[in-house]
DNA sequence: TCGATATTTCGATAATAGTCGAATTATTAT
DNA sequence: ATAATAATTCGACTATTATCGAAATATCGA
């Protein structure tokens, strides 16, 4: 993964609403949710919505697919394991941040 | 990590020059590197590399301390490895996802 | 203390990001 | 075809980000 393309990724992300936005297509799965769904539940209006829906896209974080009048919304699963691939690799290298500590669970890592 | 915490980390990463520098400081280890040395490093003007020091120290990435004249600078590896455990717990999920293509070896990740 | 060195802060400017109502486009049901 | 529904694009605005020279601050050596 070239850096021009982290960069996007990381700034895709780092909005209060896309990272909430993507945690729920996340948790929601490949079944997806379709664009209305979404700004009901992120209490968000429309178009406001839409400027993030195309920023995720553009940075490759999510996809779209069409059903009946709704456009589905899911998160690509591949693109954020390259990303955290990424990160691993190039940005993580002390004691503390080796493979090990990234596969800790999510109780050892609080324990920590 | 709360969720704020993780936007401002990934808006700190998510720039050019932020990225280059904070693997700068990854790669160099607990020795670090003064402002200068990252500047000449970067080919960056200093009153620029301040403004992307700053953003790093805010979001609690880097770290700072003073060594005769010059600053030293350093990445704070269990920032990083925080954020990568919000990702994977909060970002992650789909079977491409899962915490064993997280600790996959680079080479595995890129035969995928 | 004085000059030299290392770095930050200031100030001005250009560019990009975020917000949201209104208008537009696309799809479907009747 | 036409109305209803779903979502995007447009436009106008405000706020934040990035850039960099010049001035200010802090530390050290002689």
């Amino acid at each position: 993964m070239e850096t021009t393309k982290v960069v996007h990724a990381l700034g895709a992300l780092a909005q209060e609403y896309r990272l909430a936005l993507f945690r729920l297509l996340v948790q929601t799965g490949k079944t997806g949710l379709a664009a209305g769904a979404i700004a009901e539940k992120l209490d968000i209006p429309n178009s406001s919505l839409s400027f993030h829906l195309a920023h995720l896209t553009r940075a490759g974080l999510i996809r779209q697919r069409r059903q009946r009048r709704s456009l589905i919304y899911t998160a690509d699963y591949a693109a954020m394991t390259a990303l955290l691939g990424y990160l691993t690799d190039n940005c993580c290298g002390g004691a503390a941040c080796d493979a090990d500590a990234a596969c800790e669970t999510p109780e050892e890592r609080n324990a920590a």
